[in-house]
DNA sequence: CATATACATGTAATCGATTGCAGTCAAAAT
DNA sequence: ATTTTGACTGCAATCGATTACATGTATATG
C-alpha cells in the first residue's frame, strides 16, 4: 500500500482529524472523546502507523535513551547489571546505550556529549575512575545534570550512586576466615587507582585490627579484578616466606586465577590456603572448589541505579528526611555465601 | 554565559554567517571558504555549541544507532561479542542500544520497531530462535531491513549473518577425542529448538561416523547453554548403565556444571570421563581442571557483524563474485583449544 | 434566556539541523 | 570587454510530532 513512511498526518486523513488529535489520542488518550479516538485507532491500523521516536524526542526534548558507561563490556561482572538496568528502563519505554570505555578510547569530555547532544537523558556510570566534577563546568552548569553511579561513586556528593557495603563485605569474609581459625590472612587487591580497592581494604584492615589479628604489609599483595592478576598473585603469595593461610580476593575472578595457577603450583584449595572471593558471579558456584564469596546483588544493583536515575530525570528530588549526602547514595547489603574454598585452618598449616 | 541551550542559531550569528553556512562547516568542511569555517569554529568554541542529534537524525532520517537484541545480557558469552560490535559502531560514531529478550518480555513484533519508528538503523540479532520473516509484512515490505545475525542465522537467506563454522567445530572436538583413544562419545545438547544445537550435533554425528564410532540415542543428552543444564546432564550421564568415556558440551558454562556437577558426584576429569566445551570463555582456561574446548572468535564475529550491518546500512550491496546466499553470510573458523579436561582414554576406562 | 464552564478539536508555531535552489562575486576564458 | 565557470553563501522549506492557544459546542447555573 504505502511505499511512503507513514506519518502522523496520513493518520490524521484518514480519521478525519486533525493531526493535534491524532497525536493527543496516541499520548493522551483520555483527552480525547472516545468515538474519535476509536476512529484514529483504526486509521492507525490501516495505515500501519509507526510513531517517529526521533520526531517526538526533537520536540519534547527528550532523548527516550540512557547511556550506561561500562569500563569493559567484556567483563562478565557487569552484564547483570546490565541486565538489572534494562529490566528497569524496558518497563519505562527507555532505551539502553551502552558504551564500553575500553573500546572507544572513552575521553572524559565524551561522558556529557550524551546529554549535551541530546543523545540520552542520563548517564548511568559503572567506572569511579571515570571523574566528572567537569560536568559542572559545562553549558548546564547551574543544573546538576541526571548521573548515578553503579557499584561506584564519584567525588560530587551530590551525584547518585548505588552500591554494596563494601566495608562489611571485607569484614564478613574476615570474620569467616577468622571463625575458621585463621590467624595469618592476605588481601589481594583491586586495581591501585579504584575506589572499591580503598574501600574494601579500609574494611579489611578493620576487621583484621577488630579480630586482634596481625596485618603485615607483605600479605597485602597488590592485584586487580582480573584473572590474570589472580595468577600473579598466586606466584607473589608463593614466594613469600610466611605465606598467610587464608587469601581475601577483591573480585570473583582474581580469585578464580589465583586458586588456578596455585593449582598449577601444587598448592590446593582449601587444604593449603582458604580463598574468599568478592562478587558471587554465577561460576562462583560451580568452580572447583565452588568459592565462597561476597555476594553482591548485581541485577538488584542495576535496578536500583536505574530507578534512582529515572527518578532524577523526572525532577524528582530525593529528600527523604534523611541528610543530603545520604539521599543520593544507596547502599545494599552484602552477603557470605560459604561454599568449599574456605575451610578451617589445619594443624600443617599452622605449621608453616 | 548561556542559560539557554546553543543551538546552530546562535552559533549563526556569533559568527555572522547563516545556519546553512554553520552546518556546512560542520559537516562537510570542504565546502566552505578557510576562513569562514575558522570563524564558525571560532563561533563554536565561544558559545560551547554542541550538535543537537535528534534534530539531525530527524532531518536526514537517520537514527545514529544500532540495536543489538540480545537473548540474556546476564550470560557472559554475549558480552564478548557486544564488545567487538562496540568497537566498529563507536568508529563510526553511531551509539549501541542493547536490548534484552528476556528482560524485556520481548515480542516479536517490537523487533523491527526500533526501525520503524526511527530509532534504529539497523539490527544485530544474536538470538536464532527470533524469527524474524515478519520483517518483510511491513510496510517495509519491498526493501529488506539491515539486520545481521549475529553468532546466529534465521530462515530468510536474505539476511546477514555472521557466524562460526559449528560443524566444524564439532568435527574438531570428535577427532581430537578420538585421537586420545576414545570410542565412547556422548553429547550435551543445546536448547531443543536452537538452530546452533541442530547444526553442532549434525557435525557431531558427521564426525562419529567418519571415524566410525558407535552413536547411541542415550549418550545424546539433553541440556542447554547453562551451568545449571550441565548439572541435569551430569546426573544423566551417571545414570547411563555404559558411560561414554568422553562428553562433548555444546557450551563451556553446560561443561563447567557437568564437571562440577561430577565432581560432587565423584567423578573426576578428565580420569574417569574427559570433557570438550564450546566457545572458550574466559574462565575456561582457569577453570580446574583448565578445559578443552573450541574457540569462538566472539570479540571478532561482533566486529564482523557490525561491519557487515554498517555496509548494509549504507547501502552497499555484498555482491563479490559469490552466489547470493553465501555473499549474505559470513562463516568463521574455530579453532580446538587443547587444556586438561581431556585425556587419552584409560584402561580402567576401558573396563566399563 | 443569558452567561459560565467544561470538553473536544483544529490551527499553526515550534523543536534544531540539513539541503535544494538561487544568488553573488571574482577569476578565468574568449 | 563580455561571458563562462566555479566557489561560496544565504534563503527558506523540510523532517514528523507536540502543544499553546483559539474556536466551537454542549451542559450547567443564575
Amino acid at each position: 500500500m504505502n511505499s511512503k513512511v507513514v506519518t502522523i498526518q496520513d493518520v490524521a486523513i484518514v480519521a478525519g482529524v486533525s493531526t493535534a488529535t491524532v497525536s493527543r489520542a496516541l499520548s493522551k488518550p483520555e483527552k480525547v472523546n472516545k468515538a474519535t479516538r476509536e476512529k484514529v485507532m483504526a486509521a492507525v491500523r490501516v495505515t500501519g502507523y509507526r510513531i517517529n521516536q526521533t520526531a517526538r524526542n526533537l520536540r519534547k526534548k527528550e532523548a527516550g535513551a540512557v547511556v550506561a558507561l561500562v569500563p569493559n563490556l567484556g567483563n562478565p561482572f557487569f552484564s547483570s547489571i546490565l541486565s538489572g538496568i534494562e529490566s528497569v528502563l524496558a518497563k519505562e519505554g527507555l532505551s539502553l546505550l551502552v558504551v564500553d570505555i575500553l573500546q572507544t578510547s572513552f575521553e572524559r569530555e565524551q561522558a556529557y556529549d550524551y546529554l549535551s547532544m541530546n543523545q540520552a537523558d542520563g548517564l548511568l556510570v559503572l567506572d569511579g575512575t571515570l571523574d566528572l566534577t567537569n560536568l559542572n563546568d559545562g553549558s548546564v552548569s547551574s543544573e546538576l545534570p541526571p548521573v548515578v553511579y553503579c557499584c561506584e561513586w564519584g567525588t560530587d556528593p551530590r551525584f547518585g550512586s548505588v552500591r554494596v557495603d563494601n566495608h562489611q563485605g571485607s569484614q564478613l569474609a574476615v570474620s569467616h576466615l577468622h571463625t575458621l581459625g585463621h590467624k595469618a590472612i592476605g588481601l589481594v587487591r583491586g586495581p591501585a587507582e579504584n575506589r572499591l580497592t580503598a574501600a574494601r581494604q579500609e574494611g579489611f584492615e578493620a576487621a583484621i585490627l577488630k579480630h586482634s589479628l596481625p596485618l603485615r604489609t607483605e600479605w597485602l599483595i597488590d592485584g586487580g579484578f582480573s584473572l590474570e592478576a589472580g595468577v600473579q598473585a598466586a606466584h607473589q603469595w608463593c614466594a613469600l616466606e610466611e605465606r598467610p593461610t587464608a587469601i581475601f580476593c577483591m573480585s570473583d575472578e582474581v580469585a578464580f586465577g589465583f586458586i588456578s595457577e596455585l593449582d598449577r603450583l601444587g598448592f590446593s584449595v582449601p587444604k593449603d590456603v582458604s580463598v574468599v572471593g568478592f562478587d558471587d558471579i554465577a561460576i562462583a558456584e560451580r568452580f572447583i572448589p565452588s568459592l565462597t564469596t561476597i555476594r553482591q546483588p548485581r541485577f538488584r544493583i542495576g535496578q536500583e541505579a536505574a530507578g534512582k536515575l529515572l527518578r532524577r530525570i523526572a525532577g524528582e528530588v530525593e529528600n527523604r528526611a534523611e541528610s543530603e549526602a545520604t539521599a543520593h547514595r544507596t547502599v545494599l547489603p552484602v552477603e557470605l555465601i560459604e561454599r568449599q574454598s574456605t575451610a578451617p585452618v589445619s594443624e600443617k598449616q599452622r605449621a608453616l
